[in-house]
RNA sequence: GGAGGGGUGGCAGAGUGGUUGAUCGCACCGGUCUUGAAAACCGGAAUGUCCGCAAGGGCAUCGUGGGUUCAAAUCCCACCCCCUCCGCCA
């Protein structure tokens, strides 16, 4: 959510962002929404002045003239409430399009419809090159019986997987490795709530748009897609000390998510499940641009160690503006390869959102000046699993059928080499 | 699941229909005193929003949403959350 008074003072700048990222809002019309709104909101505020004021006289005035004011009075409530009808009305409206205000990208996103266009930024790793026929993960992870899909889909229906022996040890030691590195920038480890209210997701601009991709409970709770969701939400409504800031979690949960827009794509296999396991890294700052740019370079670059540290070839690409969300300023993705279908394919997610998300969750803090302000919120995948085992496992491969372990993850594996029968 | 008690400003905690945006305390800021600090004393200070160049003023906010009333922190209803005891349970 934006500031209706910088809305109001920078409508291109709006309307530009909404053209850019492909979303058919309409500033002008939330403009002529806000003028009722101020409108009615004059007419009512001085209608309650002057029930205050006559307030305050009923006390200390003589019996006649209380009782001229009451009548006087009365028409003025009856009146109050038909502007109040209105103006609640008005409100309604108001509140939806507000919602739906997209932030804007920043200068240097690439202006584009779809992920086809985002902009390849760097390449790390050269494509793994195989001397014999390479398999895919899901014929490597099953031949080794690292996962299992067929009786995944018994017990958990469509999109469902069993990880085992190997398939669990490498997950586990992807999440450890992923820990310890993060504890090393200075991250606070925090184990985050999947299951949540709807406040969380509201503030953090997954609601109310995102509806059709969030599973709901029966006592309407929502299960998160991402640790994001519980970990904003950690200090909504908070006022957070400036000393403590920057904030820097890494929080672990599970994720779930529908994929109803998805249906047909990636079926097999690991790349699109209904629920796995992530490492998000998450950061509140001061409300200040260059910090929170300085920020997200930050996020990538550990992601980007994280990688290289595990030796998967790798793309950074920048978001072009039509795949960045609503709150989002600008988001990059790291892609792996992916030697089964000879892509990259998006393994990290990382943006910067400005006040976007806190300002819905009412998380400020107070500047130098005194004045409170609202922090600057980031996030990024740290490590996203087991999505992240389909490349590691078609990488790692050996002509044999077996898979080597990256040196950075063996004494949590603890072997080299996964055989079958191990 | 059963029974009871609560949600008030940064914190703690009064307040049961009318100058109450809200006593007192702690924390905070300024001043006096002091070589400096502490203590003591004096004073200041909530947040949002609207009008205004400003000074200043209006409105809203006592968990949330409704209702009663000329008037609600205070009365009524619904919901949310927290605490205590019992039951169940990883």
């Amino acid at each position: 959510m934006l500031d209706i008074k910088f809305i109001r003072e920078n409508q291109s700048l709006i309307a530009e962002a909404s053209r850019k990222k492909r979303l058919d809002f309409k500033v002008e019309e939330l403009i002529a929404i806000d003028d009722r709104r101020l409108g009615i909101l004059g007419e009512v505020e001085s209608l309650r002045a002057k029930q205050n004021e006559a307030s305050a006289q009923i006390v200390s005035v003589g019996a006649e003239e209380k009782a001229a004011l009451l009548v006087e009075m009365k028409n003025v409530k009856d009146l109050l409430q038909t502007k109040e009808e209105e103006l609640k009305e008005i409100m309604k409206d108001w509140q939806k399009q507000m919602v739906q205000v997209p932030n804007i990208p920043d200068m240097s996103v690439p202006e584009g419809d779809d992920d086809s266009a985002n902009a390849e930024s760097k390449t790390w790793g050269d494509k793994t090159v195989f001397d014999f026929t390479a398999r895919d993960h899901v014929e490597l992870m099953t031949m080794l019986d690292m996962a299992d899909f067929e009786r995944g889909t018994k017990v958990a229906g469509f999109r469902g997987y069993f990880l085992k022996n190997a398939g669990a040890r490498l997950s586990f030691a992807l999440w450890q490795l992923a820990f310890d590195m993060l504890q090393d920038e200075g991250f606070a480890p925090v184990m985050a709530p999947s299951l949540v209210r709807r406040e969380a997701l509201l503030g953090t601009g997954y609601l109310p748009q995102g509806e059709e991709d969030l599973y709901k409970t029966q006592d309407a709770d929502y299960l998160a897609g991402t640790a994001e969701v519980g970990l904003m939400a950690l200090h909504m409504d908070e006022i957070v000390d400036s000393a403590k800031l920057p904030i820097k979690y890494a929080g672990f949960s599970p994720c779930f998510r529908r994929e109803a827009g998805s249906h047909g794509k990636d079926t097999k296999g690991l790349i699109r499940v209904h629920e796995f396991f992530k490492i998000e890294q998450l950061i509140l700052c001061e409300a200040n641009h260059a910090e929170s740019v300085a920020w997200h370079e930050k996020l990538l670059a550990t992601a980007e160690k994280y990688m290289q540290t595990l030796g998967i070839p790798y793309r950074v690409v920048v978001n072009c503006t039509g795949d960045l969300g609503l709150g989002q300023v600008k988001k990059y993705d790291i892609e792996a390869w992916v030697p089964g279908e000879q892509k990259y394919r998006e393994t990290h997610s990382i943006s910067y959102f400005h006040d976007f998300q806190t300002r819905r969750l009412n998380l400020k803090y107070r500047d130098a000046e005194g004045k409170l302000r609202f922090v600057h919120s980031l996030n990024g995948t740290m490590s996203a699993t087991p999505r992240l085992l389909v490349s590691l496992v078609e990488n790692y491969q050996q002509a044999d059928g077996s898979i080597k372990v990256p040196l950075a993850l063996q004494k949590y594996v603890g072997q080299e080499i996964i055989r079958a029968n191990q």
